[in-house]
RNA sequence: UGGGGAGUCGUCCAGCGGCAGGACGGCAGACUCUGGAUCUGCUUACAGGGGUUCGAAUCCUCUCUCCCCAGCCA
């Protein structure tokens, strides 16, 4: 019994997904680096709201501290107050805790550091390797040189360290006007690494910090504030994307100057999906042009915006895990994401049944005014899910796309003079196709076989298809809301001369059907309660629905064999 | 034409001197009261050239291609 509870200890821990990230932690640990620790963070900007993108990274540091027994800090790097915003901080903790993660009370901010990050610049001007300088931005351009070209070093970079003291404490005092001064790192206007050519560590601004009201007009940039909070933190392993590759120089030079614990700076390639855009710039311009309805939206691929669509946190995970991590750019099919929602929904959603377009049937020797209640399956995956009654009766509506007059060979649905199931009802024959004036198909006329109720005929014949279906009068109306993808391309960015990912949008990412008529179990529903309509995928229920009105977003599809032959013909 | 990275099936990820593997997709079939699910089979890849080696995706070398960097953004 012992071993056995060892194996399930030990065995996740040996198929996890391997990567060169935790193989580097591997090595470590064995070698005895960092006391063979494992601390990483999740350190997000609030200046927008969470992407699929930033689970990847949320999955990567907290699996990696889980996996290993170690710990991994929530912080955000809020060192711009003139961008971020407590709105994009209590949506990035939520939706954190919502992907089921846990930071316990290691909730930390780059502005607490604040006083520190000071003190580290003072040290470092007393040192002789930061100065103050009164370029303006346009001349510390010039003076930075080009990609090809070394720099020019700054007429204020020899300055004493008793005149940078001062004027960096005036500076915090706010005796300058914005962009009049900053204070730089010196190191080297000719290296080939534009990072390293005395980079800005702190610029004046006046602006209210969220956190830190205003308290400070002097803020760090980034390349200091992270190194050093890193530090603080006592992370091991910090985790960042590609294009912070090289910076590392610059992560490293600050902290070996100053003497400090030093974290091991590793960077993995970002997550591109296809047929979305993942950039924090377009994404808000999305929601601030209002070609979409909010962050939440969705078509966004925000994490509010997946969870409102349907998705779950354990699909998002499992996706996570399954695209892996790599140093190499790449883009991953949005048909992933959509299998890993489809392979959960699969064994947890109720079945139910739902017509989008009906198409009334009247079947003409069935009673008029009986109702049968027939017993329906909840989830033929998951038969501790119980049963159903459904109400059948003499009117019912089935999906128009399931009958055609002059169907094709491989079309085997309804048809005249056809014989198809319906789900756990019956057997039922189309005899006749009433049309208006102007030839549109207004109702059916069929007759049902009263020995194959339930289902099955009792002779053993066969039909070739299955049909959902509502009664008439016992249905109750739905909105549905579907969903496509929100660009037509597979890459929005790769845009023609003169056009912009806008110009991509798919205008059928969103088709609102208003008269659809779902099962009357489905007259009470809470928003974020997922279904699967038969035949036809997966659906949430929206906090836009009302009581006898309820709202469903189409999360995905099902896979739809017919959909591919009929594009085929 | 400076610096930093990266090139393996259509896509994503493994493989670290010994038969190139998995997942998603695609195709074909089995099964089916969801044209769903499930199951089976198949398809396709080491950027290129030289070398080292009994043996190279892996080591060396040259070349090519792609990505990132010139914010007082992160």
């Amino acid at each position: 019994m012992n071993t056995e509870i060892n194996k399930e200890n030990v065995l996740p821990e040996t198929i996890e997904p391997r990567d060169f990230i935790r193989a580097i932690i591997d090595a470590d640990i064995k070698s005895g680096r960092y006391e063979s620790r494992v601390h990483t963070r999740f350190p997000p900007e609030p200046n927008g709201y969470l992407h699929i993108g930033h689970a990847k990274s949320i999955c990567l540091n907290f699996g990696i501290a889980q996996e290993y027994n170690g710990l991994c800090n929530l912080r955000f790097d809020d060192t711009n107050p003139s961008k971020e915003d407590i709105e994009y901080v209590n949506s990035i903790k939520e939706d954190v805790k919502w992907l089921g993660f846990d930071w316990g009370d290691r909730e930390f901010y780059a502005s607490d550091y604040f006083d520190q990050l000071y003190e580290y610049a003072v040290q470092l001007i007393k040192k002789g390797k930061a100065y103050v300088c009164d370029l303006s931005p346009e001349e510390i351009r010039e003076y930075r040189g080009t990609l090809t070209t070394p720099g020019r070093e700054s007429p204020y970079r020899n300055r004493s360290v008793e005149e940078n003291l001062n004027l960096f404490e005036r500076m915090k005092k706010g005796e300058f006007p914005e962009g009049s001064k900053t204070l730089r790192a010196r190191i080297d206007m000719s290296s080939g690494n534009i990072n390293m050519r005395d980079p800005v560590i702190y610029r004046i601004l006046y602006a209210e910090h969220h956190r830190t009201g205003n308290k400070w007009c002097i803020y760090p940039m980034y390349d200091f504030a992270h190194c050093f909070s890193d530090s603080i933190e006592r992370i091991t392993h910090s985790i960042c994307t590609l294009e912070f590759e090289d910076h590392r120089p610059l992560y490293d030079w600050f902290l070996n100057e100053l003497n400090v614990y030093h974290p091991q700076q590793i960077e993995f390639a970002r997550l591109n999906l296809s047929h979305t855009v993942l950039s924090k710039r377009k994404l808000i311009q999305l929601v601030s042009e209002g070609f979409v309805k909010g962050w939440d939206d969705p078509r966004m691929p925000t994490i509010s915006g997946l969870r409102r669509r349907g998705y779950t946190p354990e699909a998002i995970r499992n996706f996570c895990n399954r695209i892996g991590v790599a140093k190499r750019d790449s883009t991953v099919e949005i048909g992933l994401l959509e299998h890993c929602i489809r392979e959960d929904l699969n064994k947890r959603a109720p079945r139910a049944m739902a017509v989008l377009n009906p198409l009334k049937v009247v079947i003409e020797n069935y009673k008029e005014g009986l109702t049968e209640e027939l017993e329906a399956i909840n989830n033929p995956e998951d038969m501790s899910m119980g049963t159903r009654k459904v109400p059948f009766s003499r009117s019912i509506y089935i999906e128009k796309e399931d009958f055609m007059e002059n169907p094709p060979k491989q079309f085997y649905r309804l048809a005249p003079g056809r014989e198809v199931r319906l789900r756990y009802a019956y057997f039922i024959k189309c005899i006749d196709v009433i049309k208006d004036e102007t030839g549109e198909i207004k109702e059916l006329r069929c007759i049902y076989d009263p020995s194959t109720r339930g289902g099955d005929a009792p002779d053993g014949r066969k039909v070739k298809a299955t049909l959902h279906w509502v009664s008439a009068e016992h249905s109750i109306e739905a909105e549905v809301r579907l969903y496509n993808s929100l660009f037509t391309k597979e890459d929005p960015d790769d845009v023609e001369e003169g056009k912009t990912f806008l110009d991509y949008i798919n205008p059928e990412s969103l088709i609102i059907l208003n008269s659809c008529r779902v099962e009357p179990s489905l007259s009470i529903v809470k928003p974020g309660d997922i279904y699967q309509f038969e035949r036809q995928g997966y659906f949430c229920a929206d906090p836009d629905s009302i009581e006898g009105k309820p709202v469903f977003n189409r999360t995905v599809t099902l896979k739809d064999t017919w959909a591919k032959i009929k594009k085929k013909l």
